[in-house]
Parts: structure tokens; sequence; C-alpha cells
RNA sequence: GGUUCGGUAGUUCAGUUGGUUAGAAUACCUGCCUGUCACGCAGGGGGUCGCGGGUUCGAGUCCCGUCCGGACCGCCA
């Protein structure tokens, strides 16, 4: 037996008590008279005590010699604590020891176990085993665990049924790239690893399963960033005989019990927001509500004065900084410099001082009097003391950099708090999105999508103002969920199809499976998808979801402790019947 | 594909205008220490300054190239 207790779980009830216990070492303290050493599993530290009037001196010697994170396992006596220490859950008593063996030895790891460690990111993640030990990720990665333990458990007595969908199946040139899989048994045929089980869980609905959700991984082979990973886990729900009215319900019920058993919060209803309002007050279709500073429009009161360029923007429009006024010339100047960074692209800032006595000083003096600026504090809100920052330009790119600085001015503020929890809907989002490059238009969320009622013939005439029966749900500024009605008629389906820009036989070639089976009956169906990895983040009040997740890849989508991906053998090449263009 | 920041001891970093033997903290090793728990004290070892080239009497420092890493934009139905 290698424990009789965890080396987190003994107190001065177990005094007296001979134990065993298996860990590894996390400090030794050697005081001359006397050893401790910290012995530490997942569920804690106890202290082990070696002195010299109770332990023989053999054992001393061997405990002098421990390293940081050998794994030993000691026999000995709970004893109560001379000097204790309220800062441990096991501060009272600590484990005279009688007998000590060291199961195994440990190199002095690269960076040190400890909460606040000394190792950098990329040391952490070519060490993940070491980096886990840490209570930090350790934690995270249990909170990870009854994140997913309550989805489950809500979702089943709603009368979800969790169903596997294949991950080896077709790839499609629609949305993010795929990941691709050689196939050896159908040589020059290619696997695609899913970007999500969307037609599988559709056609679960058309089975009658009725009411799905899986816990399951997603691969899309873009570009990462902090919070995005090539794999990732999503919670994918789908059910039939729904409206989006059931939908929103039935998940805003899931999020409302994460709330309450996860962070003890009782969440009010959600607020539901369209998409053109998310846009027009927050130049964003994931809005922050955790704070104000939405957007005045200023294009009546700032337009058709002397100021040209105020005058030829298509939108003039402005946030009030919360006491931004005590912000320098040099601040501002330097947070223009900010906005005009190619990744934010504004071309300058018109601002204005909103002074305690009730005058403005603006940067456009010149053309605007203490009456216009009065207009302007009224339509952004702005109270005495704060800052109104103004852009202009093309409203959408306008509005884009405005609520970037609007999220940069609330984080600089502290306003985004992350024990505060906002939840939104946002509901109607636009059918189809312009791709500037192409000039095409693709699905803003994904070509199973329906158009609201009535909308189908608007397809024909003006694309673009085609609202969808789609939906996010925003945390904080994230989307942590996407889902829409979906389109349960071959008939709508071709047409979506076209206007896609798919021939009839390409349609055919990578759809027909779905297209068949709408043939058989297909009930009304939606659902929704959630990102896990991101949710349990923000419900763990952290940015960074990589400490949520136990084998992360890195920013060139690398997993550097197992140094994957890797080159493979010409013998495999050969059986997979490939030839590289490239030189390996 | 682009913008930007970085790479110096095991680790995290400092290193001035280009100038003697490249520093600090921490980790590690040795010794001391009668209750430590971020123990303390004394001492010690530890460097191809990412790599290649160039400028120079002289390069961690300047220039060019390259590799690696971070953040962001594009991209992510």
């Amino acid at each position: 037996m290698y424990r009789s207790h965890n080396c987190g779980e003994l107190r001065e009830t177990h005094i007296d008590q001979k134990v065993t216990l298996s860990g590894w070492v996390q400090k030794t303290r050697d005081k001359g008279f006397v050893t401790w050493v910290d012995l530490r599993d997942r569920y804690g530290i106890t202290q082990l005590v070696f002195d010299e009037d109770r332990t023989a001196s053999k054992l001393i010697e061997q405990a002098r010699n421990l390293g940081r994170e050998f794994v030993v396992q000691v026999k000995g006596e709970v004893i109560e604590r001379t000097s204790k220490n309220p800062n441990m859950a096991t501060g009272n008593i600590e484990v005279l020891v009688t007998e000590l063996l060291v199961l195994n030895e440990s190199k002095t790891p690269p960076f040190t176990i400890e909460n606040e460690t000394d190792g950098g990111e990329d040391l952490r993640m070519k060490y993940r085993y070491l980096d886990i030990r840490r209570n930090p990720v350790k934690n995270n990665l249990i909170f990870r665990s009854k994140v997913a333990m309550e989805v489950r458990k809500y979702l089943s007595n709603q009368g979800f049924i969790e169903v596997e969908t294949p991950y080896l199946i077709k790839s499609t040139p629609e949305g993010a790239r795929d990941f691709v899989v050689p196939s050896r048994m159908n040589q020059g045929q290619f696997y695609a690893l899913p970007q999500s089980p969307q037609t599988f869980k559709q056609l679960l609905m058309i089975g009658g399963l009725d009411k799905y959700f899986q816990i399951v991984k997603c691969f899309r082979d873009e570009d990462l960033r902090a919070d995005r990973q090539p794999e990732f886990t999503q919670i994918d729900c789908e059910m039939a005989f729904v409206e989006q009215e059931d939908i929103l319900n039935a998940f805003e019920g899931l999020t409302k019990h994460l709330l309450k058993e996860i962070n003890g919060v009782e969440a009010q209803k959600f607020p539901r927001m369209t998409y053109d309002e998310a846009m027009q007050k927050y130049g964003n279709d994931k809005p922050d509500i955790r704070f104000g500073m939405e957007f005045g429009e200023l294009n009546k009161v700032a337009q058709h004065k002397e100021f040209g360029i105020f005058n030829e923007a298509e939108l003039v429009v402005g946030i009030a900084v919360p006491g931004g006024n005590t912000y320098t010339r040099k601040e501002i100047d330097s947070l223009i410099d900010w906005l005009r960074r190619p990744q934010i692209g504004a071309k300058g800032m018109i601002y204005v001082r909103c002074n305690d006595d009730g005058s403005f000083k603006s940067s456009v003096d010149k053309f605007y009097d203490g009456n216009d600026l009065a207009r302007w504090a009224e339509i952004t809100g702005a109270k005495a003391g704060d800052l109104i920052c103004v852009l202009s330009g093309e409203s959408h790119k306008t509005r884009t950099q405005l609520s970037a600085l609007r999220m940069e001015m609330a984080k600089r503020l502290g306003l985004r708090k992350a024990n505060e929890f906002a939840p939104l809907w946002v509901v109607d989002f636009p059918l189809l999105e312009l791709d500037d490059e192409t000039g095409h238009y693709h699905a803003m969320h994904h070509p199973f999508t329906s158009p609201k009622p009535g909308q189908l013939e608007l397809l024909e005439t003006n694309p673009g103002a085609v609202r969808a029966n789609a939906y996010d749900l925003v945390l904080n500024g994230n989307e942590i969920g996407g889902g829409s009605i979906r389109i349960h008629d071959r008939e709508v389906q071709s047409t979506m199809f076209r206007h896609l820009g798919f021939t009839p036989e390409q349609a055919q070639a990578q759809f027909g499976f779905l297209m068949e089976a709408f043939q058989y009956g297909a009930p009304p169906h939606g659902g929704i998808a959630f990102g896990l990895d991101r949710l349990v983040a923000i419900l763990g009040g952290q940015e960074t979801i990589r400490d949520f997740i136990a084998f992360p890849k890195n920013n060139s989508g690398r997993d550097v402790m197992i140094d994957a991906p890797a080159p493979i053998d010409i013998e495999q090449l050969e059986e997979l019947g490939l030839k590289l263009a490239i030189k390996a």
C-alpha cells in the first residue's frame, strides 16, 4: 500500500495515528538539529519532520539528500506541531517519519514547481507534465472537469443524449481549412478532421434523436492566437421540433446552471440585442456590457461645419471615457499612435475634454463652439471629467476601430472585472457576409443556417440584407456559443448553395448525403455549440485558455513537448501513395 | 501573408555612447544554524551573449541575413 492518506487531508484529529504518505518532495528545509520536508501530491502539502532526538541519524541523512521532485513514500506518526502554520490546511500537524523510501529520483526541474513559477511559457509547455504539478494549472484542469461534469449533468437531466460522431470525415472547401488525413486503403484520397460535427448532428435529428449533445474535439487548420488552438473542444448541441426561442431558453438554462453551480451566481434573464444594434452601439458583434461607454453617433451635430474630415466621413462616432480628462496631451498622443497602428488602422482621433466646470476643450475648437461640444457630450453621455474620443470614416471600419478603443480603455480603467458576469444574446445575424477579396457572399454562420421567415426572396435582390435565425451567446465580451435554426428543406438548401456559389454538381458532391436525407422526413431543427475551452477560462476568471488545456499547442501550432508535427518515414509515405512536393 | 517585441548563467532578467575579467536575483552544490514553512547566514560552481556573415584596433552592444519564441492584423463557414 503506497498511502493510507493523501498529503492534503491530515488534521489535528489524526494526531497519534500511524500513516503512510506518498508524493513529491516540494522542498527540504535543513535547520541542522531538525530537517523538514514538504511532501506534495494533488491534494496538498504535508510537512514531514526528522529531528536529532527522535529520528535515527541514518534516516536524517537520507532526508537531507532528498532533491526537489523526488518521489518518496514515508511511514510515520502524525504529531502536533510546536509552531503551527495557519496558512496551510495541514499546518497544525506534521508527520514524524520512521521509514523513508525513495520511489524515484528526479533531476532538478528546469523551473520551480510553485504557484509563482520562474519558468517562461515556452519552457513550461515543453515540460508540461511538470507544469501540471503546479497549483494554478492543476486547479484549472480540475475546474474544467467540474464544468464539463455539470454540463453533462444538466443536459442529461433535460433529456439530452450524448452521441459520438466520427472524426474521420470529408473535407469541404467552405469555411476554415481542414486538417486532412491520407487514406492508405483508398490511395490518393483523404479524410478530413471535423471543424464541427455540424452535418452529423443534423442527421441525428433526422434520425429522430430529438435532443443531442456531445463534448467533442473540433479541428481547424488556421493561424493561432493566445486564445485559439487548432484543436479545441465544443459543447455541441442540437434539438428537433424547436424554434429559435426554444433554443435560447434551453441554453440560457444551461448557462445559468453553470453560473450557479460553478460561480455561485444567480443570473437574471439574459438581455437580448440584435446584431445591428450591437454593431451600432458597440461596434462589435460580441459586446462586453459589463460597462457602458456606448457609441454616440455625431453625424448630425458634427457635420455641415467647416471641418472637412468629418464632412467627408460616412460616420462620425464617439465614446465618453470615464475620468479621461486627466489624460495628459502626451498620453492622448500615445493613444492616437496606438489607434494608428496597422492592427487598428485609424487615421486619427478627435478628442474633447469635459472640464469639471462644465466647459469643453477639444482638438477641434477652431470648428466647434461650446454649444456644439455640449451636444456631443449629451449624445455620448459624457460627464464632467470625461474624455470624448471621436473617430470618423467608413461606417464599418470606424465602428471596429472605436470598439477596439472602447475595449482598450475599459481594460486600462479596470472595468473588465473577472468576477462579474454579463451574459447577452446577440440575435438576427446577417445570413451572408461579403468577402472583400473575392466580392462573393459567403455564409456568416454556416451554409445550413435558415434565413428569417419570408426573407428567402430577398436573397435574389439584396443578399446582404437577409437576416438569419442565428444567434450568439456572449459572456463578458467573448463569444462563448453560437448557433442557428437550420434549413430542413431540400429546395431551400439547394437555393442556399446556389447563392453561396456552389454549382448543383458541387453541392451534390459535397453535401449530397444531407440533401438526400432532407427528402426522408427531416424535422425542423436547430442548435448551438459552445466553445468549452473559452467558457471554462471565463468562468474561471482568466484570459488565457491555454492554461485550461492539459497539453496545448504553441503559437505555430506545435506541440513542443512531443515535438509535433514531424516528418514521416519514406516507407510510410509510400504506403500512403504520397510524394512530397517540398524537401522535408 | 503582414505588423511588432524579444532571444545573455538551469531559470527570470539587467547590461549606458562599441572599450578591462559579462552582472543581479533565484535555482543548484558545500558548510553552519534548537521550530522552519519565500527559513536564515557564509562560501562555491555555473556563459559558444540563438546561429551565420559584415563594419571596426575592438561587437552582448552597430549593420545584413537566418532560425526560434511572444503579442496582434489578415484568416478562423
